[in-house]
DNA sequence: GCTTGCCATGTCCTGCCCAA
DNA sequence: TTGGGCAGGACATGGCAAGC
């Protein structure tokens, strides 16, 4: 017997972006399957569960419910509402009537089994799932005001509710929709008609007015009822058989013992976490997209990550010192050695995946700290061809397992310096339109201030150091959070193998968007996209920081969505890549694709991605 | 087609230089 | 003398060009 955990995503989410937004999605034991045309598809991996046990999981987005003109016709929005959807509203209605604390009202767990995309519709029961706060305790604590105000009202009365969820979000900067809150229910009280897709509104808007302005674009033969014609009837993201909001399917697949509440728990915390779900990272995605229209049409904000610290860690590490091939292929042994390696010790809480039996059966999966320390520096090298990464990879370990690292304190403090306002950070100081070229460096500068920035970690130190002087003027919350990004910067250097493009890398993972993780690649791309010639291996951290400095702590997610779409553009549709190529995703092929010949290998779809040469 | 050697990656470490 | 800043080599290994 199976069961689904249905999560209620935000209006604009799309399960193929979201997944296919950043090179780790590529890297075992992750795996993206298209299906059918447009970017339609599912994404499985196998999930750690609390006593070490592993489960593999299936996510599949399934069509968002159609409020009011649900009958209408012509696209997937147009289909009457599904059974699940109703169950889903049902529980979230039926919840709230009994007053459940529940952020993610619509999350039930149903009974299924193993058809396209997830199982048939029939045969589906509730289970009873007291289910966590979908807010974390170091989530934005505005957001987990709305939210828990938005559950306040829904209490009381599910129409007010409704409203109030979305003053709530909107005054809290969360007009877009968030696990936790109805996104259909909220729609039908506001009357709109057509859902669109990748249209989020802007911060501050009022929800009813910027939420149901758009087309669907899975809607082209029908125009929308409410669109007036104008720019927002253009806007959305192109089909690509993925629905706007909805639910996102969870299933565990594989026969194993059922899967308890706490189980699902984890599940769901790691999906969240994966697809960045929480209520602070839809802030996030709402803030920066009111800076970068282009990535609010595109959906563009969630880059995919892995479901704990720990892996994104390694993950980094892997992508040091060597081209994309190898770091899939580094991967990719990890986890062919995850089983055995496993038994070296017990699950862990911070890991990936531990020992233990298997929900899914014979998983390859992500090595515990405690498995990579029993495996030992030799191993690591003689069977995943870790090299010298592989004294990182135990010292981590160790840090871990001794307590002297604790990962959950670096999740927390990101958690914190997670954005509270819209009123800061993106443009400040800067002035002018984001994207003209930034100014060359005068020809007077001192010679001391040149030699400073031949060296990258000082030159991204005095950025940083820029960076949080301007912020200290803004007012002592914003100097504090500059502050505290420093900080966590500076644990993340003292990490074995992390410098400053590590460090910068995990940031953004913990959604902390401030620096740009400069490379050789990002040297690249300010010449073939800037034309900044002048940028070398030397000077592209203080470049590259000043070149997106318009863009405040949303700096990286500006700088990837260039990055990307230039990948796109070369290799094509992420979301419709092979597995079984993954590894050909690398700036040489890039480069042969646009016909540049040129250039050295060179890693292309994750972080670390490089260029070399570059000239 | 095979071999060889160069080049590249990010981080760590050592040693040199300079200022206090 | 001490400490900070900086330069440069080492690390492992795959991609590439050149030569056979």
């Amino acid at each position: 017997m199976a069961y689904e955990l249905l999560l209620p995503v935000p209006k604009g989410f799309q399960l193929c972006t979201a997944v296919c937004s950043y090179g780790f999605f590529m890297l075992a034991p992750n795996e993206w399957r298209r299906e059918g045309s447009g970017g339609r598809g599912t994404f499985r991996r196998p999930l750690l569960l609390p006593g070490g046990r592993v489960a593999r999981v299936c996510l599949a987005q399934e069509p968002g419910p159609t409020p009011g003109a649900a009958g209408a016709t012509g696209s997937c929005h147009q289909r009457s509402e599904e059974p699940q959807v109703a169950e889903a509203r049902a529980g979230h209605e039926g919840q709230e009537g009994e007053g459940r604390q529940d952020e993610g009202g619509a999350r039930v767990v149903r009974q299924a089994s193993g058809e396209h995309p997830l199982g048939p519709r029939a045969k589906r029961r509730r289970l009873e799932l007291p289910l966590q706060p979908a807010v974390g305790a170091g989530e934005d604590r505005r957001a987990a005001a709305a939210l828990a105000g938005a559950q306040l009202r829904s209490a009381a009365a599910p129409e007010a509710a409704a409203a109030g969820a979305a003053r709530a979000m909107a005054e809290a900067g969360l007009a877009c929709g968030t696990p936790g809150v109805s996104l259909g229910f909220t729609q039908t009280h506001h009357g709109a008609a057509s859902a669109s897709a990748a249209t989020p509104c802007q911060p501050g808007e009022p929800f009813a007015e910027a939420s149901h302005e758009a087309v669907s674009p899975h809607t082209p033969a029908t125009p929308p009822p409410t669109a007036p014609g104008g720019a927002a009837a253009q806007r959305g993201s192109a089909p690509c058989g993925c629905c706007d909001g909805g639910l996102l399917a969870v299933r565990v697949e594989g026969a194993g013992p059922p899967l308890s509440p706490e189980d699902w728990r984890a599940i769901e915390q790691q999906v969240t976490r994966m697809l960045r779900l929480s209520p602070g990272d839809a802030l996030a995605v709402a803030e920066y997209q009111a800076l970068d229209p282009e990535a609010a049409d595109a959906g563009f904000g969630r880059l995919f990550r892995s479901p704990d610290l720990w892996e994104d860690v390694c993950k980094t590490l892997l992508l040091c010192c060597c081209g994309w091939g190898r770091t899939v292929a580094m991967a990719s042994r990890l986890c062919s050695l995850g089983g055995s390696l496993a038994s070296g010790g017990g699950g862990s809480s911070s890991s990936g995946s531990g020992g233990g039996g298997e929900v899914g059966g014979g998983v390859p999966c992500w090595p515990s700290p405690e498995a990579v320390m029993a495996a030992g520096v030799e191993r690591l090298q003689s069977e995943c061809g870790l090299g010298y990464r592989a004294k990182w990879f135990v010292q981590l370990a160790e840090q871990i397992t001794s307590g002297s690292l604790d990962l959950s304190a670096l999740e927390a403090l990101a958690a914190q310096q997670q954005p509270a306002a819209c009123d800061s950070g993106p443009g400040a100081g800067s002035g002018g339109d984001p994207l003209a070229p930034a100014a060359e460096e005068p020809a007077s500068e001192s010679r001391a201030r040149r030699r400073r920035a031949r060296a990258p970690a000082a030159a991204a130190a005095a950025a940083a150091a820029a960076a949080a002087a301007a912020a200290a003027e803004e007012g002592a919350a914003e100097g504090a959070a500059a502050a505290g990004s420093e900080d966590m910067y500076k644990r993340l250097l003292a990490l074995p193998g992390i410098g400053p493009y590590g460090a910068a890398n995990v940031m953004q993972l913990l959604g902390d968007y401030s620096r740009v993780p400069a490379d050789s690649e990002t040297v690249r791309h300010l010449r073939d996209h800037w034309g900044a010639r002048g940028v070398t291996a030397a000077n592209v951290a203080a470049a590259a920081a000043a070149r997106y400095a318009p863009f405040g702590r949303y700096a990286f997610l500006r700088y990837w969505r260039e990055l990307w779409v230039g990948y796109e553009a070369a290799f094509g549709d992420f979301r419709a890549v092979d597995p079984a190529l993954y590894a050909q995703y690398t700036g040489s092929n890039m480069a042969r694709r646009r016909g540049g010949g040129g250039g050295r290998p060179a890693a292309a779809v994750a972080g670390g991605a490089r260029a070399a040469g570059a000239d």
